[in-house]
This record gives structure tokens, C-alpha cells and sequence, in this order.
DNA sequence: GCCTGTGAAGCTTTTCACAGCC
DNA sequence: GGCTGTGAAAAGCTTCACAGGC
């Protein structure tokens, strides 16, 4: 990679693979825990067990950011650590804005490890008129009214909506306007944006839904010792058209 | 796929890519908007649309469950609704638990899109005595004293972890040892488990990184325009080794 | 004519396995 | 001898484009 192919402007590393970004954060809490043990170095295979990931993986996804390792020995931490930081933008600070303070806003303003690399709260934001100026982990929260003026004084570019879903593509779009280019959405909604602007959602029923997949799936398994079982309701479709799936078809009263 | 291959036992669709899986939930919840506006049907495009991804991919995604459309029309949103949320294993209840109860677990708590669907708030845990009996979100707080208990007799197979980090991996080990086989963890902790047991986790600090780095692209984009900067701190490195990196050496102070 | 279902092509990500260097 | 860096193979995922059926 880094080994000099010439259709490239090479000055800026173009194209980290977007799997590896997602990974960076998870070795550079891991390589964060070891500088703090004061370790000196470590080898792919140690690192990758302490991120949960395994060593070739890590090993290619550093070799997009460049040959920083040494061999027979392994990688440096705190060279590692800075080269990540700064690879992920963490060698400045970020403001970001909560809008949206009700039980999880004011969860995240108080999260710690918020504050501690590379982002600071600069702004918290709520529509209710009686919140304003109550402070909220020693932020005072400011009226909705305000957004624009609060978001360019501050120069938020990040954003985090938690808002109830049906406020959030209007907040969206106001912090669009005002010059916030990423989102970070916790309201279960889809966000439509203009192209430049990020959007990555955190949905906990999402979450909770594929987990409910797979563990239907670990009980489905264990009752096929038993017996070949159809798991879900009985098929009792009041319509005239066939319909092939795998196995069960819609019975007449739909579970609530 | 369903189109009679024959070297598969074909009563249960095994092998749902586990990228569809993470959408399901997506047109899911499409789908019961439509529900809930009572529209009968709808098509591929139109249902991407409103689920954020493009009308090819949802076909595929549908294609892995089964023929449930018709050609020319679209499809049922009531019958797809069932058949996903049968799919999920929606069409059960599953009882979770939520240990830790500081504000984030609070949150979660009282967050409503949980118990609507498929999943009901069967118990609160929480180490500190003196949360113990007081109710969150209508639901009092047991010690975590009686974890093996609590999660024995409410027959819970699916965990979520909101406990300070340190706690994390102890936490998951009890319930592990309990009988739950799913874990969402919003310890920003990698949770090591045994074979069979699925962790899925929830990392603010990941999602704004990732935001950080392609908010660091753009700025460094607009910036590219002016002149061919260096964006990162000054290289000053104290080694004697020589490093190839794309660009950016270590300074000798490493920033806070 | 319209929209689904799906092979096939193209792209991304992971894993393998080993050359290269300490 | 040990460990990194990386081509190459394999697996997984997305997109294309069109046949098939309403």
C-alpha cells in the first residue's frame, strides 16, 4: 500500500477502508489502557486480543495507515496511540451539540468519556421553555429558539439528536442549516440530508431486535432435538392469493 | 434461493445474511408506520425509500425470506409485517433485563420503543444498596446480590449492560452463569464470553470518532483548496528508528 | 406496463500464508 | 526465532439488469 505506487497524490492516505475506521476507535481504547500501564510495546497478537479482533485483521488495518510497527518486535504504544488520534481527527477538539434533553440527553451530557478525547460539550439544547438555564452536568441548557446562533457560535460541526422521533428531521434539518455536517442519531428515525452531511444512528431496539433474532434462532435449534416444531404461529391467512415462504403464514388475529 | 435447491433441510430458512438481519428492523419499522396509516400495500421502491436504503438491496433482503410479493403490485405491508416480525421472533416476548441503573440505564428504562415491541423490561439491577426498591420507570430497583435469582425466575435470555466500564466483564460473567445468551453492552468494555453467548454493543465514543475522522476529511478537503498543509501537529519524535508513515510524526509533547 | 425475484458481475472485507526484516 | 507487512485467495455484500408473472 504504502509501498509506492504512483496514480496517487500520496501526501494525504486516501481510501482507509471504511471497516478499518470503524475499528481504530476500538484499538485506541486499547492502546489507551496499556499506555496508561505504562507498557512500552506490544505485538499485533496482544492488541488484537485486547480490541477483540484478530491479528491479521489488525495488522491490515494498520498497514493503511502506514508501516509503524517493527518487526520482530511489534508496535510502539504511545507512537500508535498519537498516529490513531490524530488519523481519527482527535489531535483537536471537537464541539459537540445535544439537543434534545430528557433521560438520555442529560445520560450523555454527564457520559464521561465524552470529555476526555477529543470532544467537549459545547452545547446543550432543549425546546422545553422551562429547561432553559437549568444546568445539566454544569451546562445550562438553552432554548430550541436559539439553535443557529448557539451551533455557529460555537463552532459545532457534530451534532447528537435525542430528541423523540417526530422532532428529529426538523432539528436535522435546522442543524443542517446552521452548519452541522454530522450527525449522530439516536432517535428512531431515518434523517434524510444533503449529500456532505454524515449521518450514524444508535437505535437500541434495532439492537435489541437482532439479538432476539439469533436467540430465536439458539432456541430453535435446541427444540429441533426434540421435534421438528413450527416455532411461530399457526398459518390461518385469510387471503386467496399463495404466498411460499420458508414456513409459517399470518394468522387471523395479528399479535400485538 | 427458495427456488428448490435441494441440499437443504429448506424447513428453516438457515443462512439470512447477517446484513439483512440488521435491516429487518429497519423495514420493520417502516412497515408499522404504514400499518398505522393504514396502507395496504406498498413497493420496493417505496418502502426502500422510507427505510434509507435503495429498492435493489430491499429486494434481495426480501428474496432471503421468501416470495412475499407480487410482481406488478408490491407488497402487503400487514402480511409483512407479520412474516419480519415472525422472523425476528417478535412474535414472542422477551424478557430483559437492564443492570446498572445510573442515568443511562435510567433512560433506557423509561425508554418506550422497548416495551412496544417485543421486548418487556422484566427487572432493574443495580450494585448500590441504596437504589435497592426504589422504582424507575414504574419498576423497582433489585440488588445485584440477587442477579442469578432475578434472572433465573423472570426466565431472561437477553441482558443490557449500562454499568461503568470496570464492572462490565463481571457483570456479563454473572449473567453469563445465569443462563442469558445475549448481551447489549453500553460499557464502552470489550466483553469477553463463552461460544453460543451473542454481544452486540452500543459505543458513543466509537460513533463520534468515526464522525471525527470524515468531519477531519472535509475540513482537510477545504483546506487543500488553500494550500498543501500539514493538519496535524509538528513532527518531533525522539526515536531513533526511521518510520514511514503517510505523513505526521509524533511531537515530543503529546497532546492532552 | 409495472414491479418483483434473482442470477451474475462488481466491489468490499476478511482470512491465509509467507516474504522480509529485526 | 519472532513478528510485521502484504499480495493473493476466499468470503461476504451490493448493485446491475432483466426474466417472469401480475
Amino acid at each position: 500500500m504504502a509501498t509506492g505506487r504512483n496514480h496517487r497524490p500520496a501526501t494525504r492516505s486516501r481510501g482507509i477502508p471504511e471497516a478499518t475506521v470503524a475499528r481504530l476507535p476500538l484499538y485506541l481504547r486499547a492502546l489507551t489502557a496499556l499506555s496508561e500501564r505504562s507498557v512500552p510495546t506490544v505485538s499485533s497478537e496482544e492488541l488484537a486480543a485486547a480490541a477483540g479482533v484478530n491479528s491479521a485483521k489488525l495488522r491490515k488495518d494498520f498497514s493503511y495507515l502506514g508501516s509503524y510497527g517493527t518487526r520482530g518486535v511489534g508496535y510502539d504504544v504511545e507512537y500508535l496511540v498519537y498516529q490513531i488520534s490524530r488519523e481519527l481527527g482527535l489531535t483537536q477538539d471537537w464541539p459537540v451539540a445535544i439537543i434534545g434533553i430528557g433521560n438520555l440527553g442529560a445520560a450523555l451530557a454527564n457520559y464521561g468519556g465524552f470529555a476526555s478525547r477529543g470532544f467537549r460539550v459545547a452545547a446543550l439544547i432543549d425546546a422545553d421553555p422551562a429547561m432553559a438555564g437549568t444546568p445539566v452536568a454544569g451546562i445550562p441548557v438553552q432554548h430550541a429558539d436559539d439553535l443557529d446562533r448557539i451551533i455557529s457560535e460555537n463552532g459545532v460541526s457534530i451534532g447528537v439528536i435525542t430528541t423523540p422521533p417526530g422532532a428529529a428531521q426538523q432539528v436535522c434539518d435546522r442543524l443542517v442549516a446552521a452548519g452541522v455536517t454530522s450527525i449522530l442519531n439516536f432517535a428512531p428515525t431515518v434523517l434524510s440530508v444533503p449529500d456532505g452531511v454524515d449521518v450514524r444512528k444508535v437505535d437500541l431496539s434495532i439492537e435489541l431486535q437482532i439479538l432476539a433474532f439469533h436467540e430465536q434462532r439458539k432456541a430453535g435449534e435446541d427444540a429441533a432435538a426434540d421435534s421438528a416444531f413450527d416455532p411461530a404461529a399457526p398459518p390461518v391467512r385469510a387471503a386467496t392469493t399463495s404466498r411460499k415462504g420458508p414456513d409459517g403464514d399470518m394468522p387471523a388475529v395479528m399479535p400485538a
